[in-house]
DNA sequence: TAGAGCCTGGACAACGTTGTCAGGCTCGGG
DNA sequence: CCCGAGCCTGACAACGTTGTCCAGGCTCTA
């Protein structure tokens, strides 16, 4: 489907200087990509062409396309006209090499797809806008080398600032970029390994309430499905888990617990396990809001009420029967936090780099009827 | 919470040139963003200072940065050094400027949080990273202004393609930015006033689709929920529903449809509506995830059963009581099938412009339960 | 009426990179 | 031993824009 092998090679993002073996990467093949000499590409207008045109300078022509003042009425008509007749656009590239700055800023998160990321984008982009630059976005699909790969893309192009949610765990890659002015805030995760400003959920407590929650309707025997724990996020649920646990006086046996990749196939195999055995779980908390679909699913094929609190809001999860409890977090606050700090760094309103971490909220959905533990 | 007049003002990303007043924007305040001169933006070291370092001409370091053959390992690795040492990220502005493409596409959409277009996007964004380009996307929150100002901030970016979910119907201002070699493609809906490239869902067919099966289960008296008349999918549906009213020799109440914004307020209010009065419906097709959404709420008050099929897959729609009925597009399809046509047309290998038309699927779910007529 | 000051317009350099081209080096063969 | 071929290397211009600076023409005042 996907013809990578296509004649549009643009140019070669992978920038082979700071790779990560330290050896540059050799293209395969001879790169054609220039254009012919003398051929201007797609044949874009240019300053120069409008001020021909318009018979004035050059100089006139960009102080009539930024509003500079200085340009008599008739002038600037002329050269308005000159615009509209030749469809010139500035060529921001341009602007941007003699400027500095570029006005965009990057953002860097797992996947675009998943709903939890959607909200936290728009916030993020709404920021941007609110301050006149445009968002690049790009997915690390959950793989640090591609994360890297794409924050270098961005600091290539000089974005002003970059939203990272990490996948990798060490950001010193980061740090020359950082030194020279690119202003950066890391969502969702902390950084690794680098001071830098973060924006988190209090994730260590929103399960810690979740799971209490649970507690304090009889339940003791709860299993926890998380992501791998590698993910600080999912790290943080489970401990706000055991925490909880442990502070009611309750044991967890390992085979209440179960993390890793969050696909349907295996947490769905997880929680059969859980429900089943000698020792079935009376209720589940689920780390995530794709493991809670799935498990969802998994107990609507359960005759027997199992108990279940999910991290991350649902939609719809009120009208399922029995409705979701969940912990929920402000995904657009996050993105909103995040930018909002960034600009302030660009402002240089900021000083030192803080963890910022965001309140959860538990949502209760037919509590009432929540089975109880045995 | 937006703080936009804060001191980083980057750039006017507003093109004063082209602006649907034809007047240009004077800016209210001086700006003062260009640099102290002499001192450079973030202090980046250039390939300059490289060359500087390693003892070595401009040029060598540019044929060590893009991987150009021609360099004594000796060389190289001095190069390195320095590029190393000096923390050196090549500048993709100049690059751009020098080389014509900028390895980038613009996606333009209305909402990147609603959970129909997370998939799309992310379709765009795979195939572009299979043709090792970036993605720059924006909201256009449905706004034909802010469309426009967002594609032609795009177009002065130079990004090589363009993929566009339209939000005003005249594209007329892109004219001069395909003819000048902009690849362009317009999905979900098309584009007015101009001929492109246009990838779209087969919305009247599956409207019609869906509608059939409520009327193969006996209903008559249906209700039709959807977005405002002038956006082109909410258009397509409202005529298969009627045509497949027509067809089945059934006469459509005005009372029954109701079209406008999809907020759930008024969404309420209309489906509220529709289910009282003298001559209530039996059955109800939504128009969109959002009016699917907000429906189920409603029906959810209600004692008496009412059918629903909605257009667009909802999450967990499978697990509700009854289960709802829908007319699914493949969103990330649509966004696949628009990314590669787009890189088509930047091989050379694409010529006339097309419409493409992708097909919906009817997923029935609960259906046994479909409440009949009366 | 002359001089000061303002307004308009344009020439020019610089931003950082890449393509062209030419010069210098080494090495092998005549 | 000399010359040409071939390989490395670097000087230079150009990409399109913006900031600086200056010139010329105008108005206004003394």
């Amino acid at each position: 489907m996907l013809d990578a092998t296509s004649s549009y090679k643009p140019m070669d993002l992978r920038i082979p200087v700071a790779d990560r073996t330290g050896h540059r990467t050799v293209p395969e093949t001879t790169r054609r990509t220039d254009r012919i000499p003398g051929t201007r590409y797609g044949n874009r207008p240019t300053m120069k062409d409008v001020a021909a045109r318009a018979g004035v300078g050059l100089k006139t022509v960009s102080r009539v396309v930024n509003g500079e003042p200085g340009v008599t009425p008739e002038t600037e008509r002329r050269v308005q006209e000159a615009i509209e007749a030749l469809g010139f656009r500035r060529n921001d590239s341009a602007r941007v090499l003699r400027k500095g700055r570029t006005a965009s800023i990057g953002l860097v998160l797992e996947d675009l797809a998943d709903p939890f990321y959607g909200p936290l984008s728009r916030a993020v982009e709404e920021v941007a806008r609110a301050h006149g630059a445009l968002l690049i976005n790009g997915s690390s699909a959950e793989d640090a080398d591609r994360e890297q790969e794409l924050v270098l893309a961005l600091c290539a192009r000089r974005v002003d600032g970059l939203v990272v949610i990490p996948a990798g765990d060490d950001h010193r890659y980061l740090e020359p970029e950082i030194k020279a002015g690119v202003a950066t805030v890391f969502v969702d995760r902390p950084a690794g390994h680098i001071d830098a400003d973060v924006v988190v959920s209090d994730n260590y407590g929103g399960a810690h309430d979740g799971v209490s929650h649970l507690i304090a309707h009889g339940h003791r025997r709860i299993g926890f499905i998380g992501d791998m724990p590698r993910i600080h996020t999912a790290a943080e649920r489970l401990r706000g888990y055991r925490t909880a646990m442990e502070d009611a006086g309750i044991t967890v046996a390992d085979s209440w617990m179960s993390l890793g990749v969050t696909d349907p196939e295996r947490v769905r195999r997880a929680a059969e396990e859980m429900l089943s055995g000698p020792d079935p779980v009376t209720a589940i908390f689920t780390g995530n809001n794709r493991v809670t679909v799935t498990v969802i699913r998994v107990l609507a094929g359960h005759t027997r009420r199992v108990a279940l609190v999910g991290f991350d809001d649902i939609e719809l999860a009120d009208l399922l029967q029995p409705g979701v409890t969940v912990v929920a977090q402000d995904a657009a606050a996050l993105g909103r936090t995040a930018a909002e700090r960034l600009f302030r760094q660009l402002d240089g309103t900021l000083l030192a780099p803080e963890r910022i971490e965001l309140p959860t909220r538990l949502i209760t959905r037919g509590s009432g009827e929540l089975p109880p533990a045995d």
